[in-house]
RNA sequence: GCGCCCGUAGCUCAGCCGGAUAGAGCAACGGAUUUCUAAUCCGUAGGUCGAGUGUUCGAGUCACUCCGGGCGCGCCA
């Protein structure tokens, strides 16, 4: 099914090619409903190549569209673009067509890539905190994105567990170690042990060389250190299932840090091989001498004492990747303060020959009310449980003063549904770069671009259905004629345009303000157009419209990851 | 010092490849409800897009300079 936006643009094509002109700019959406639906500013690329009057050139273009089946007959206006106004029964077919596609009209990806998604990647013996929503969240609504474009999608956790902080936790382990205490609560009580042995170890040399020690161990294979190391994963591992299973993020692979290490060795043989990697002061390094941002930024890949570091285990990564995983795409969620670190690897990805796609994706910070990196009045990370925890509590006082009636069961799944779609929406509503401030009140209000405000527009449509008593009909026909149900239909029309624009620059965002958009539109309709009292056949009509709308609001949710519930 | 990101209404934020008179939401003010869930809708008011210069028919968007904030820059991850 073809989008308004790509047939027109279609037409707009032949039209150049029969008035003898070359190619030039898109159709494009109005940038206001007074100009009508979509646009052109074709005339004005060419007329200014050409030297000739953008109004005239215009003119020319027009005689030679042929848009009559979908638009109105185009008007030239302003300096010269061209307008096209939707003729009400195109938008009616068109619906009618969405409404029997399981896809709601979003084609699939003409060029399918088998795309590893890298995010999240929490830390062993760390508690997941705020910090890792915009990863995991952004992350996962990416990946659900790209799967139902048709791309192929491996969710590849890269958890953080073999830095050299185990070298402290193993110390804490068999010198601090609360056996009662680990019982209890294991994540609490490693993230305990780890922290006073950092302490100890800053102001005591002697402590920081016993780590040392321990790392060294662990990482030549000590069995006691092993096992030690291992009931740590283990630990954190049923941590972040825990919080996962509250967020829904589901992986395909698990491929740690440690998962690397034994290839560790022959990345950099074979860097050292190739001369893309050379010894200095005693470590090995790749320099970046022809690359100016990078020229005096050298990154090293075994240090001095033999040691690997990340920036091995990521080019162990980037190996494994492509030549095991198969893919031609890597796309990794992670903070901008990496940035310097994967434009170094990406370069040594290049210069070993591969030809993948990779994308660094980039994101701001959360904040906390004093604009300042979002804490807790002590200044720790706020852990990730917390608030979530918080989040769905907060949801279940909001249901407790709006809807009373409802049971205890449905009252606990629906501020789940409202609690965590409401911290993954203010996240995913906004645009990446940008740092945003934390706030419960914004993200949990009912007005507003707000996960609860969209949910709302779905219970509504929910809410008709079962007064009705019954599904939508088949209907041969949509009728609209008031404004507000042409607006909708259109509306509904435009989700197969969003959805792929959403890769251009990865920005879920624009389909949270599309939603939001939908979710207003079909709430205005709510107001001014009775569904269930109204005759047939307009009755069906505007049914069918509302379960359209559901549907829409339902797909593009759960692309972002986000669930509806059935009353709220 | 070098590099990256950000600066848009009182507040929180949109504005993708440069396009028409810069948009929402919150807060403020004024209306609408014996409801298909008012958890909503309609309206009013609110702006030298951090500052400046340049490129262009056209700049919030591109280039350069400056100001302000954040982050990064050989053996942590």
């Amino acid at each position: 099914m073809e989008t308004f936006q790509s047939l027109l643009g279609r037409k707009l094509s032949d039209a150049l090619a029969k008035a003898g002109l070359p190619e030039a700019a898109d159709v494009t959406p109005a940038t206001d409903p007074r100009f009508g639906d979509y646009q052109t500013n074709a005339a004005l690329v060419l007329a200014k190549q050409r030297g000739e009057k953008p109004r005239d050139v215009a003119e020319k273009i027009i005689a030679h569209l042929k848009v009559s089946d979908v638009s109105e007959m185009p008007t030239v206006a302003g300096a010269g673009f061209i307008n096209f106004t939707l003729r009400a029964e195109s938008i009616a077919q068109k619906a009618l067509e969405i409404l029997a596609d399981d896809r709601l009209g979003v084609a699939r990806s003409t060029s399918p890539k088998k795309i590893v998604i890298d995010f999240g990647s929490p830390n062993v013996a760390k508690p997941m905190h705020v910090g890792h929503i915009r990863s995991t969240v952004l992350g996962d609504a990416l990946a659900r994105i790209a799967q139902f474009l048709g791309h192929e999608i491996v969710r590849d956790n890269h958890i953080g567990d073999w830095g050299t902080q185990f070298g402290m936790v193993i110390w804490g382990w068999k010198n601090l170690l609360d056996r009662p205490a680990l019982e209890r609560d294991p994540i609490g009580e490693i993230v305990r042990i780890y922290k006073e042995t950092n302490e100890r170890s800053t102001s005591d040399p002697t402590v920081r060389e016993a780590c040392r020690q321990e790392l060294v161990k662990l990482q030549s294979g000590d069995p006691k250190n092993f096992s030690i190391w291992k009931q740590c994963v283990e630990l954190s591992m049923q941590d972040f299932e825990r919080i996962y299973g509250l967020l829904d993020i589901h992986y395909d692979i698990q491929r740690s840090e440690s998962f690397y290490n034994d290839r560790l060795p022959n990345v950099v043989e074979r860097l050292l091989k190739s001369g893309i990697a050379e010894i200095s002061e005693g470590a090995v390094c790749v320099f970046f001498r022809d690359i100016p941002e990078l020229a005096d930024k050298p990154c090293i890949i075994r240090k001095r004492d033999g040691g690997f570091n990340y920036a091995t285990t990521d080019v162990a990564t980037v190996d494994y990747r492509i030549n095991d995983l198969k893919s031609d795409t890597i796309w990794l969620v992670v903070g901008a303060p990496q940035i310097l670190h994967f434009k170094q690897i990406f370069a040594i990805a290049r210069r070993e020959g591969y030809t993948a796609d990779f994308r660094h994706i980039t994101f701001g910070s959360i904040l906390g009310e004093d604009r300042k990196l979002m804490k807790t009045r002590s200044g720790e990370n706020v852990p990730l449980r917390d608030l979530l925890d918080e989040a769905v509590q907060r949801a279940r006082k909001i249901i407790e003063k709006k809807n009373p009636d409802l049971s205890e069961t449905e009252k606990i799944d629906i501020a789940q549904k409202i609690g965590i779609g409401a911290v993954k929406y203010y996240d995913l509503s906004q645009y990446r770069m940008t740092d945003y401030v934390f706030s419960w009140d914004r993200m949990l209000s009912l007005q507003g671009n707000t996960a609860p405000y969209l949910q709302n527009a779905y219970v509504r449509v929910r809410s008709i259905f079962r007064k009705a008593g019954a599904p939508a009909g088949k209907i041969d026909k949509l009728i609209l004629r008031e404004v507000a149900e042409i607006n909708l239909a259109k509306r509904l029309c435009q989700f197969a345009e969003v959805v792929p624009q959403v890769l251009n620059d990865f920005r879920p965002n624009i389909l949270a303000n599309y939603l939001f958009e939908l979710a207003n539109s079909f709430h205005a309709f709510y107001e001014a157009c009775p569904v269930l009292k109204s005759e047939e056949p307009v009755r069906a009509s505007r049914l069918a419209l509302s379960e359209l709308t559901g549907r829409v609001m339902l797909r593009g949710l759960d692309l972002l990851g986000i669930k509806v519930p059935e009353k709220m």
